[in-house]
DNA sequence: CCTTGACTTCAAGTCTACTTGAAGTTGTAT
DNA sequence: ATACAACTTCAAGTAGACTTGAAGTCAAGG
């Protein structure tokens, strides 16, 4: 039973607070097995699959988006090679998506540095409605939902 | 008085809900006048701030920050042409620091794909503490508050 | 004048991803 | 055997940026 991990162990492998983890297995992203005693004893996959959560949510992706991911998977959780190799593909995907927005934004930003778009007329910075108009809390912009043009 | 906006026609020129505007002057980032009829009515450089508070959303601010920042400005709220160029010119450099990481980690994600991380032993992404360890709900990395070296 | 949409305040609710605290149990080293 | 850290559950709290709802007032067209 070397082959399994204790919650605190799993914590400080993977680098989140044990309240995470419980957290993420009551969402469903992780799961465990029991000590005689009701302790949770974690497979050691379980610490790629968390690594796998931290990695998409740098990414921006919500634990939602994730564990959709994870399902999506055919041996669902604990991802093999192959699972890692096409999920993040799709996630550089997006990932490469923000990138650009942000560097559409940051040229916007250069553009108006000393250009006088104070004047409000031409200023893509500040003419809104074609860039992202919701953005609640977090960085939701990368979820696919919408893409602001910024033509 | 045709100089001056009502809620409404901010909003919709500005691209956010009125809910969000009151918000925002509760919060001291906007201000207003009032009509004997105790209704809002805002100047036209209003929306020029609202349209700098949004730009530095986007840039990954808080609106506690983006406070400081227009708080920080000579003569306070309704930024001049010169008064953007010190903002924007600060908020690019976040911004830069920003897509650096998103770069970077683009990297791991591409070094991933399909070279066997799975093993756990030296990957980028699968060992985390030298990345953003702590980041809570959206996008706090920006802040400068630590930077993941990433090295 | 009257309707109707836009406005007012204030309190409370929402969403995400957790964290914190209380009260109690387990595992392990000595 | 005993101490003590690490574990358990469950409820409630946190942060940020708003949104929603209720109950009422204002402004402009016909």
């Amino acid at each position: 039973m070397d082959d399994y991990l204790t919650i605190g162990d799993l914590a400080k492998r993977a680098g989140v607070a044990t309240s995470a983890l419980r957290y993420y297995e009551e969402r469903g992203l992780i799961s465990s097995e029991r000590t005689d005693g009701n302790q949770r004893r974690y497979q050691r996959s379980v610490l790629r699959t968390v690594s796998v959560i931290r990695a998409a949510q740098e990414v921006g992706l919500t634990l939602a988006e994730i564990e959709q991911a994870l399902d999506s998977l055919p041996n669902s959780r604990a991802p093999t090679k192959s699972d890692w190799t096409k999920l993040s593909r799709g996630w550089r995907t997006q990932l490469d998506e923000r990138i650009g927005e942000l560097i559409a934004l940051r040229d916007e930003l250069d553009d108006c540095i000393g250009c006088g778009c104070l004047s409000l007329r031409s200023c893509a910075l500040f003419n809104p409605g074609d860039r992202a108009a919701t953005f609640g809390t977090g960085a939701r912009y990368i979820t696919g939902d919408e893409r602001p043009s910024l033509s």
